[in-house]
DNA sequence: CTTGTATTCCATCATTCTTTGGAATACTGT
DNA sequence: ACAGTATTCCAAAGAATGATGGAATACAAG
């Protein structure tokens, strides 16, 4: 009726994906994975973690299946193993962010005041009355990895110097990463500082892809 | 643009939940609770662990939200804290069974040979045709928690002294918990060996819920 | 074949988890 | 109030994890 010890070892296997989410410097990096496909170096530089860290995470995450390698010349670019990976990520940080109080603090205290927001229901029903204008405020090689269709692409630390590429009597929606990024945040700040009416979209990149929404690659 | 600190402690916090998943001790615990609530002694009898180490595992759960607690007089009754996290518990388990190949083969070893299966549509398509008699071999308390309607409920050990109740002309369909719950693969061996027209549900009560479709309480 | 670059392996130390008894707490029923 | 039951708290010991620097490896380019 099912031998306890080869239970025990079933659910210590399933327990690895869990354990390679128990752990928040992995998270920052299935965060950045999410984006596009990165090199270790990248990815130490991006999250601040020392190099030989950031492989040892990225072992963990590869022994459990959830990011993929891929070696191209001298360069080994890891990815998200697939869409599944992603929605898992969603789902532990959204069911974290919803049911443990802390988390949600630190959340409002990492994003600071909430800009105003746009749902992607509102977008979608603006974007067909051709109202907004979309603007992708993550660093250039995530817009080219992937952004919303019709979507300026202009990095938030870029954009004090770029805000004449963003049409000044347009209503603009920015988005960035997902619902935890900040860079749409400040972008906003920045737009409504010069007169703009800007929004944040409510969530980003990430929650658009999992709904499978349509996503542009090139310019 | 963002303190690294808060960042930090953000995904931290956000990790909570995956540590809580990072054990396989606890991810049992969850795949019970997933089926109906529990008490503390209920849980470590069921699990076969320590009192204490349960309650310690169950309060880990709890930090983390994926556990809720109801008083009942004497006992304390633990629940999953909603559809969310059985929905959390079941990616993380397919993404493992599926990614791993050590979790993949721990999987098979443990359930052993797969008898013959039917899926969900399957399933559906047959009981429009009155073409199956569903078998619930889960524990008393489980079926009783909510089954697929019209199921017969005969725990598995059980099931040897009540064969007569299940009808012999019938195509049995026997179900339990989920996916990777043994009951199931026992009873449908019983049968067979009964002389019956036996199949197992590819999956359980676990993912019946999960894709919404209607459970039955009464019995 | 040699040099240079990107990444991983290894060893180490500090920290955190897991399990377990025994004691303490919270509540019920009388 | 008292006795009884269910659960949690506490402390301790062994095991596992995380960060890090230096050495080793894998590959590319010349």
């Amino acid at each position: 009726m099912g031998d306890p010890e080869k239970k025990t070892a079933l659910f210590d296997q399933l327990a690895r994906v869990g354990k390679a989410l128990g752990n928040g410097r992995r998270l920052e990096l299935l965060d950045l994975l999410a984006q596009s496909e990165r090199s270790v170096e990248v990815l130490a530089d991006a999250s601040g973690l020392g190099l030989t860290t950031v492989s040892a995470h990225l072992q963990t995450l590869k022994a459990a299946g959830l990011v993929a390698a891929r070696r191209e010349g001298q360069k080994i670019h890891y990815s998200l193993a697939g869409e599944d990976v992603a929605e898992l990520y969603r789902l532990a940080r959204d069911t974290a962010a919803t049911r443990i109080a802390d988390a949600e603090r630190a959340a409002a205290d990492y994003l600071g005041d909430r800009p105003r927001q746009v749902g992607r229901d509102e977008l979608l029903a603006g974007l067909e009355r051709g109202e907004f204008t979309v603007l992708d405020v993550r660093p250039a090689e995530e817009y080219a990895a992937g952004h919303l269709p019709g979507a300026i692409g202009i990095p938030v630390d870029e954009l004090p110097d770029r805000l004449d590429e963003v049409p000044a009597e347009a209503k603009v929606v920015a988005y960035c990463r997902g619902a935890l990024c900040v860079f749409a945040h400040d972008a906003v700040e920045l737009l409504a500082a010069s007169g703009r009416d800007a929004a944040r979209l409510e969530d980003g990149l990430l929650e658009w892809r999992l709904a499978e929404l349509p996503t542009e690659t090139a310019s």
